[in-house]
Formats: C-alpha cells, sequence, structure tokens
DNA sequence: TTGACACTAGACCGACCGGTCTATAGAATC
DNA sequence: GATTCTATAGACCGGTCGGTCTAGTGTCAA
C-alpha cells in the first residue's frame, strides 16, 4: 500500500487492483478496516512515517556527523527515485497535495507524520549544536526543501533538482552548525 | 481548469464535475482537445506557469528589492491558502506527484513549468548580484522549499510551516546577497 | 457436539469515470 | 439558396470505482 501510494496516491491506485497485489478479497479489507480506503490509507502513513524515523535513527547511529547523516538520508532518497525510474517518491507527499480539507482523518495523520519529522530533524540539529530557537525552523525548511526537490526531479525524469538541493541545503546546514559551535 | 487542479488535482475531479462548472457539454472539449482530459490538464498547466511569470514580474516591478519582491510572492501564496481555507496550492504540485513516468506530456509539461520558474528565480537572484554559479542551486532551493512548505501547511490547516520557512529562505538569500554585494 | 464468533471470500451494487458518436446549429463559400 | 465546414450539444458506451452483503470456513469455549 505504501508503495501504492508512493507511485501513484490515493486516488491514482484503484481498491480492486490494491487487493488482487494483496492477493485478498475485498472481505477481509473491510472486516480489518470499516474505514474502507481512507482508513487503509491513514495506516499505510502511519507505516510509512514509523519506517521514516526508523530509517533517519538508523542513520544517526551509522553517521556521527549529523550533516552526514542527513546527506545519506537525501542520497537514499534519491537512489530510490532512480531504482525506480523516478515512479516513487515520498509516501506521505502525493496523499497530501490530493487531500481535501474535509478528508479530517487523511489530513491528520499526514500533519501529525510531517510534524513528527520535523521535530526528529529538529531534534538533530539541536543536538549537534544549533540554538534552540534555530533547529526548529531550519528542520521545516529541510523537510519542504526535501519533499519539493522530490517532486521536481520526478518530473523531469532526471535527479539534478533533487541533489542540486540537497548540496545547497546542507551546505547551509554546516555552516550554521560551524557558527553556532564557534560562537555558542 | 487550474482552481480544479490547485484543489483537487487531475485524478481528484471529475470531467463530468469540471464540464459542469464551465457551463459546456462534452462535445466542446473533445473538439477543442482531441487529447481529452490530459491535453486539457497541459493546457492548464502552460497556463498557469505563465500567471505565475506574470505574477513575480508584477512583484519585481512593484518592489525594488528582490528579496521583498520574494517575500511578497510567497506572502501571496499564503494568504491565497489561508482564503481558500486550506484547500488551494501551487496548481502544478498535485498533478506533478500523481503523474507517473508514462504520462510524458504531463511530465513534460510540468519539467518545462518548474524549469521556467527557476530560471526566472535564477535571473532575479542573478541581477540582485548573486554569483552566476550560485544563484541556479539557490532558485532551485526557493521552488522546492516553497512547495514543500506549501504541502505541509495545507494538511496542516495552518500557515505556520510556510511563514517559517518563508522567514528562514528569505533570511538565507538575503545573507547570501550581502555577502556577493560586499565581497564581489 | 454444538453454538458463538472471528475471519475469509467474492458476487454484486449503483454511481460515476473518461471517451465516442450522432444530431444539429451557425457561419462561410460558392 | 445550396453546400460545406466548424463548433456545439448531450445521449450514450463499456469499464471501473469504492463499498455492501451474504455465504462459507475455521476456531474457540461450553
Amino acid at each position: 500500500m505504501t508503495e501504492a501510494l508512493q507511485r501513484r496516491g490515493l486516488h491514482g491506485i484503484g481498491l480492486s487492483e490494491l487487493l488482487q497485489a494483496a492477493q485478498a478479497p475485498k472481505g477481509v479489507l473491510y472486516h480489518h478496516f470499516p474505514g474502507g480506503k481512507t482508513e487503509l490509507a491513514v495506516a499505510a502513513i502511519d507505516a510509512a512515517v514509523v519506517a521514516l524515523e526508523a530509517r533517519m535513527d538508523a542513520l544517526l547511529l551509522r553517521e556521527a556527523d549529523p550533516v552526514a547523516a542527513l546527506r545519506a538520508w537525501l542520497a537514499g532518497a534519491q537512489r530510490q527515485l532512480e531504482r525506480t525510474e523516478f515512479a516513487a517518491g515520498c509516501p506521505l507527499a502525493t496523499v497530501a497535495l490530493e487531500s481535501t480539507p474535509d478528508d479530517t482523518a487523511l489530513r491528520g495523520a499526514l500533519a501529525r507524520g510531517f510534524a513528527t519529522l520535523r521535530e526528529r530533524l529538529a531534534g538533530v540539529l539541536l543536538r549537534a549544536g544549533l540554538p534552540a530557537a534555530r533547529a526548529p525552523a531550519l528542520a521545516t525548511l529541510l523537510v519542504a526543501a526535501y519533499e519539493g526537490a522530490l517532486m521536481q526531479a520526478r518530473v523531469a525524469g532526471n535527479a539534478r533538482a533533487l541533489s542540486e538541493t540537497t548540496d545547497t541545503l546542507l551546505d547551509i546546514v554546516a555552516r550554521e552548525l560551524r557558527e553556532a559551535n564557534v560562537n555558542p
């Protein structure tokens, strides 16, 4: 499901198609998710956020330098985009843009997801030495730029916009960290 | 059509609904756009890009300071988001994320659109004094962050992520411009 | 052994999808 | 005025949508 959301979005994928891929009939779905497609999507979004967090944690354990961890994270997104031939982006983004204000459950899950991501990143930046007043703002910028760059790379069919954004962004982060640690 | 794309995306809006809103029967559509919904979407995207450019030009004429023009541009997006109660974002973004690599016409139009936007912004930054090597990279970051922030604000139902990103982004741009003009 | 219950399976539903096709109205050409 | 062509109008098409419903299966406790 997460995979489908990444590639085609919630409206882009049919329930029958989905169930066929999962080798499951409709009865099962509506037994476990009485809310239907929407509830399923919310569950998929929650799962995707957990997966993103886990990945970020793993990278932070592996890389001592937070900037290196961020770079690895963005490089991972780029690899996935290229591996899927520019079909799979962020699992949250497509659903986010398809959603209307009425889809409160969906938007709630997405808002929570993005907030979680921002907080995680802000925590990383904070521990790396950024002032408490600065970390959340930069984290929001990171998430925003990540999503927007992924989108541009996707439609262009090449990763340039993403790699360029990565470089620019990490330069800025590295610089702010340097300044913060020199002059705390 | 552009409005519909902004709010609901290409899959999210039905052809019948669209035609009813436009007070037009199907015959007219398929006469002028033999390619159907996709061709219509491409036309809407092209029109949206032209409108965005026009808006940017108007702002640049009105504001002497390029940073002020950028701020006005982002503020305009925020106003629209709030006015539509978080329904209408960027007309390109939703379609971009819904599209698959097979939708070559659609992706082509979108890629051209984003490229145009980036070039326009790079031109602004260049004329403001940024080095030729730096302007395009920063322009890509601007577009990316703009799209990503708009998305986050939309699902959250409040503009915080967008205004925060705007501030962070324009701080960075202003700083780089200052440094470039001091030390050319 | 039986009854209750959780779960699976998929036929089936009305609504709506994007798209085609025929009929016709109006303008332009001769 | 007849003919031709462009543009409008909407009935109609098969297909698919998300969702419901009934029948059946397995697994418990009593």
